[in-house]
DNA sequence: CGACCTTCTGAATGCACGTTCAGAATTTAG
DNA sequence: CTAAATTCTGAACGTGCATTCAGAAGGTCG
C-alpha cells in the first residue's frame, strides 16, 4: 500500500501510454489517431487507457501538459538569461528551433493537438489559450525592446503574429521535408526579425 | 437534352452544396463537418451529395478548386502588374489580406481543408502540393528582387516560409478575434518584410 | 493459505459516419 | 398524355469509434 496518490505501476503505464500517444499522433496525425491505435502500439487493450486516464480527452490533456512542460523548461531559462531584448528575441527563435531538433516528435504531436482540437460548437478549442499565451510572451519581449529603444515602433501584436507564424510554419515544413536545416533556419530567421524590429537609427 | 456535360439543375445543386460545405467547414471546422451537417444546411438528403459529387472526397476537392480559383483570379493579376519586386511583395501581402476581408468564410474553409486533410498513412495530404506551389510563388518574387539588387542576400526558401507563415497565421487569429484590423495588419506586414528583405545599402 | 486490492482483458454497447440503393417524385422528350 | 430520364428520399448497410463492464489475472498483506 502506498500513501502517495499514484502507485509505481500506474505511473509507469501512464508514461508509456503518453509516449505511445505522442508517437501515434506525430506519425498518423491527430484525426487518424484513435485509442485503438495507441493501445496497439503499447500492446495493451483500449480499456487500460480509459482505466488510467478516464477518457481520451484527459489523455490528450496529459500529452499537452507533458510536452508544454518540456518546452517551457528548456526555453524559458535561456530566454530570461538575456540582458537585452534583441538577444532575448534571438534566444527565443533559437530555442524554439532547437526544441524542434531535440524533441521533434513530441512537438509535432503538440502542434497537431493544438491546431486540430476544436470546441464542440466549432469555436476556439480548449487549447486556444495556450496559443494566446505564447503570443503574449512574444509581445512582452517586443514591448521590452521598444521601451529600451532597441526596437522601432510597430504594433507588437502584429509582429508577434508574424514571429509565431514563422515559427509555427516550420513543423509543417518539417513533415514535408524532414531534412530541413534547422540551424540554418534559426540563423536566417534571427537575421530576418532583427532587421524587421531594430530601431531605424 | 443538353449537349453540355452538366444540366442546369445539376449545376445549381452543385453550387448550393459547395456553398453549404464552405459554410459548414468555416464555422464548424473540418473535423466536425460531416455530409449530414452539410445536407442539413442545404435542406436535402445526404444521398444527394453522393449523387452529385460521387463522394465526400470529390466534394472537398470541388471546394478547394472553387476557392483557389477565386483567390488566384483576384490576386495574380494585381501582383503581376507590379514593375519591381518590392512592389510585387507589397502587392502580394496586400492582396492576400484583402482576400481574407472579402472572402473570409471561403478562405477559412480552404485553410481548414488544407491543414486538416491528411493522406491515409498520415503522410502529407493531397493538398500539400497546393501549399508547396504557394511557397514557390513567393520564392520566385524574392529571387527576382535579389536578381535586381532590390533585396539583400538571404535564403529565399526561409524567407518564403516566414512570409507564408505570417500570412497563414492570420486566419487562425481571425477566428479568435473577428474584429481584427486587416488593413492595418497589411500595412504592418508590408513594412516588416520590406525592412527584412531590402538590400542593405 | 486466503481475503483483498490493483490491474488488465475481451466483449458488448451505442453512436456517428460515408456509402448504397430501391423506389418515389419530378422533370423532360416524344 | 405517355414514356423515359433525371433527381431525390429515407432507410439500410458496414465500419470505426469511445466507453463500459463483468470477470480473469496478478500482486500484496494479514
Amino acid at each position: 500500500m502506498h500513501s502517495e496518490g499514484r502507485s509505481f505501476i500506474e505511473e509507469a503505464r501512464r508514461a508509456q501510454i503518453i509516449e505511445c500517444a505522442i508517437d501515434a499522433i506525430s506519425t498518423l496525425g491527430y484525426a487518424k489517431t484513435s485509442l485503438a491505435r495507441i493501445a496497439e502500439r503499447a500492446g495493451i487493450s483500449t480499456g487500460v487507457i480509459s482505466y488510467h486516464f478516464g477518457g481520451k480527452d484527459e489523455l490528450i490533456k496529459a500529452v499537452v501538459t507533458e510536452v508544454a512542460t518540456l518546452a517551457t523548461d528548456m526555453m524559458v531559462p535561456r530566454i530570461l538569461a538575456q540582458a537585452n531584448a534583441t538577444d532575448a528575441l534571438r534566444a527565443y527563435l533559437e530555442t524554439n528551433l532547437a526544441f524542434m531538433r531535440v524533441h521533434r516528435r513530441p512537438l509535432l504531436a503538440l502542434v497537431e493537438i493544438i491546431t486540430h482540437a476544436r470546441g464542440t460548437g466549432g469555436g476556439p478549442g480548449p487549447y486556444a489559450a495556450q496559443h494566446r499565451t505564447a503570443l503574449e510572451d512574444v509581445e512582452r519581449v517586443l514591448a521590452w525592446g521598444q521601451k529600451t529603444g532597441e526596437f522601432r515602433r510597430f504594433d507588437p501584436r502584429v509582429m508577434a503574429i508574424a514571429i509565431r507564424g514563422a515559427v509555427d510554419a516550420v513543423p509543417a515544413e518539417l513533415i514535408v521535408d524532414p531534412d530541413l536545416d534547422l540551424d540554418g533556419l534559426a540563423r536566417e530567421l534571427t537575421t530576418l526579425f532583427t532587421l524587421a524590429t531594430r530601431s531605424t537609427t
